[in-house]
RNA sequence: GGGAGAUUUCCCGAGCGGUCAAAGGGGGCAGACUGUAAAUCUGUUGCGUCACGCUUCGGUGGUUCGAAUCCACCAUCUCCCA
C-alpha cells in the first residue's frame, strides 16, 4: 500500500524546504503508513491558496498511503502566530473558531478522503484549554529556553515592533500539540510551511525532552513568486478556493496569468501531474509557454471546482481573449431596475453601483484614461448613457484588459 | 512606579499656523509596447452634482480670521530608568 518514492517524489518537485533528519524521514515514509500532521489556524471561513499547497501535500501523502492528522488551532487560534507578523493578530472568538473550521473541512474533502481511518481531524482547543497553568509550566515550560526562543527566525521580525508574552507562547502551545499527538495517534512528523520551522522543532525537541523518543519535523516551500512575493493575492484579497468568494473564472485567470518564471513551481506544487508530463510543458519557450499556463490553470480549477467548471472557465477565457467572442459564461454582476432614471443610466453610476468600480471617482478615472468598454466599444466620454434595454440583452463591461462582468437586472 | 518620544492618506515616510487632499517611495489601477508573461515608459491613486465643492492627518475639547501643524485631557505604541 506504501508508494515507496514519496520522499523522492516531493522531492523531485523541489516541495521539501528543510527537513530534521533526511535519511530517517525518507525511511520512515517508505517502509510503512505513518501518521502525519499539518497545523491549521482557522482564521477565515473559506480556504484560500496557503491551505492549498499544504492540502495538496496531505494529499500527496495520503494518496501514498500515510495517515493525515489535521489539526485545528481552536486554541491557539485565541493567540495567534506571530511568526512573520509584524502585526498582533486579531483574536478570535469560539463560535467564529468553530464555524471556520466546519467550512474548512467541507472544503478540505474535495482533496482528502477525510473517511474513518484514512485521516483524523482534531482541535487542539480540546486539550489545550483545559491545561492548568502552574502544572503546565512544571511539565512543559521547563524545556523552553526563552534565549533560544528569542534567537528564532520567526521572532525577529516582532522583536523590533514588540512581541507580548501571550504571543510568545504560541511556540510552546504548537510544540505541546505534538507531544499530544505523539501520544494519543503515534504522530512522528510534523509538517509546515518553512516559517513554521521553529515551530516544528519546538515539538520536536519537547517529545525528545519529555518522553524520550524520536519524532520528525519536515517543512515545505512557500508558494512565493520569482520576486518572493506570496503568490494568491488578488486585488480582492486572497485567492480563495470558494467559489461565492472567488469566481471559478477568476481563479482560473489567476493561474493563467502567472510569470512565465513561476510556471514550473506551481505544476510542481498545486497539480497532480507527473513530472514527465510537466517537463513536456515547461519546455515551451516563448509565446508558447502560453499553452502550458492554460493547462495550468485548468488543472488547478479542476482540482478545486470540479471539470465542468474548469472547462466552462477555460472556454469563457478562451473566447474572450482569442475569438473576441462574447462568452455567455462570463461573471456576472447586478445592479438595481430602480437606478434607472426614465429608463436610463449614466456610465459612472453604472460602473459604481455594479462593483466594478468602488467609487464614482474611480469610475471617472477609468472612463477618463480608456479602461470601459462595453460590448466591445471603447467608451470616452464620462457622461455616456446606457439604455435599459441594452441591460436586459445583457451587457458586456470590460475594465483594463483583463477584467469582464455581463452586467444584468437583479430585480426585473 | 518614574522619564523621553511617537501616532499622517493602502504601506513606508515628509510636513512644524495659511500657498495641504497633504512631497517622495512602494504597492494598486489605467494607457503604450507585448504573449492574457516579465521588463520598460506614461498617466493616475479621499469623495462628489469634478476647472467647483465636501470630508480626512489616533480621539475629544480649546486657542486662532485660519490647525495635520499650537494648548489641554484621553487612548495606543516604542524606548530608557526602577
Amino acid at each position: 500500500m506504501i508508494i515507496n518514492n514519496i520522499y523522492e517524489d516531493l522531492k523531485d518537485r523541489d516541495l521539501i524546504a528543510q527537513v530534521t533528519d533526511e535519511e530517517k524521514v525518507k525511511k520512515l515514509l517508505s517502509t510503512k503508513p505513518i501518521p502525519f500532521y499539518i497545523g491549521f489556524e482557522p482564521t477565515a471561513d473559506s480556504l484560500h491558496v496557503g491551505h492549498f499547497v499544504q492540502i495538496m501535500i496531505m494529499a500527496r501523502l495520503q494518496r501514498a498511503g500515510h495517515i493525515p492528522i489535521i489539526l485545528f488551532g481552536g486554541g491557539t487560534g485565541l493567540i495567534g502566530d506571530p511568526s512573520g507578523k509584524t502585526d498582533m493578530r486579531k483574536m478570535l472568538n469560539e463560535e467564529e473558531i468553530n464555524h471556520n473550521i466546519d467550512c474548512f473541512k467541507k472544503q478540505a474533502s474535495k482533496f482528502l478522503d477525510l473517511s474513518q481511518g484514512k485521516a483524523f481531524i482534531v482541535n487542539n482547543a480540546d486539550w489545550l484549554l483545559k491545561l492548568n497553568y502552574i502544572q503546565f509550566l512544571r511539565e512543559i515550560g521547563v524545556h523552553f529556553s526563552v534565549n533560544r526562543m528569542l534567537a528564532a527566525e520567526c521572532y525577529k521580525q516582532r522583536l523590533e515592533k514588540g512581541l507580548t508574552f501571550f504571543e510568545l507562547n504560541y511556540m510552546i502551545m504548537q510544540s505541546y500539540d505534538f507531544l499530544v499527538l505523539n501520544r494519543k495517534y503515534n504522530c512522528i512528523l510534523e509538517l509546515g510551511g518553512d516559517d513554521q520551522w521553529s515551530n516544528i522543532i519546538g515539538g520536536v525537541e519537547l517529545i525528545r525532552r519529555v518522553d524520550k523518543k524520536e519524532a520528525f519535523g519536515l517543512t515545505f516551500r512557500l508558494l512565493v513568486t520569482n520576486e518572493g512575493k506570496k503568490m494568491g493575492k488578488t486585488e480582492k484579497g486572497a485567492l480563495w478556493l470558494d467559489e461565492n468568494k472567488t469566481t471559478p473564472y477568476d481563479f482560473y485567470q489567476y493561474w493563467r496569468n502567472v510569470s512565465d518564471a513561476d510556471v514550473v513551481k506551481c505544476f510542481n506544487m498545486l497539480t497532480f501531474l507527473s513530472k514527465n508530463e510537466i517537463l513536456e510543458y515547461t519546455k515551451l519557450k516563448g509565446e508558447e509557454i502560453n499553452k502550458a499556463k492554460e493547462i495550468l490553470a485548468f488543472e488547478i480549477t479542476k482540482l478545486v471546482h470540479g471539470e465542468e467548471k474548469a472547462k466552462k472557465a477555460h472556454n469563457t477565457a478562451k473566447s474572450l481573449f482569442k475569438d473576441q467572442v462574447f462568452s455567455p459564461n462570463i461573471p456576472i454582476c447586478y445592479i438595481s431596475y430602480n437606478d434607472l432614471v426614465n429608463e436610463k443610466i449614466d456610465i459612472l453610476s453604472l460602473l459604481t453601483l455594479s462593483s466594478i468600480s468602488s467609487s464614482k471617482s474611480e469610475a471617472r478615472r477609468l472612463v477618463e484614461q480608456g479602461g470601459i468598454s462595453i460590448n466591445g466599444q471603447k467608451i470616452l466620454d464620462t457622461k455616456f448613457i446606457v439604455e435599459s434595454n441594452e441591460i436586459e440583452k445583457g451587457l458586456v463591461v470590460k475594465k483594463g484588459k483583463k477584467f469582464f462582468r455581463k452586467v444584468l437586472f437583479n430585480n426585473k
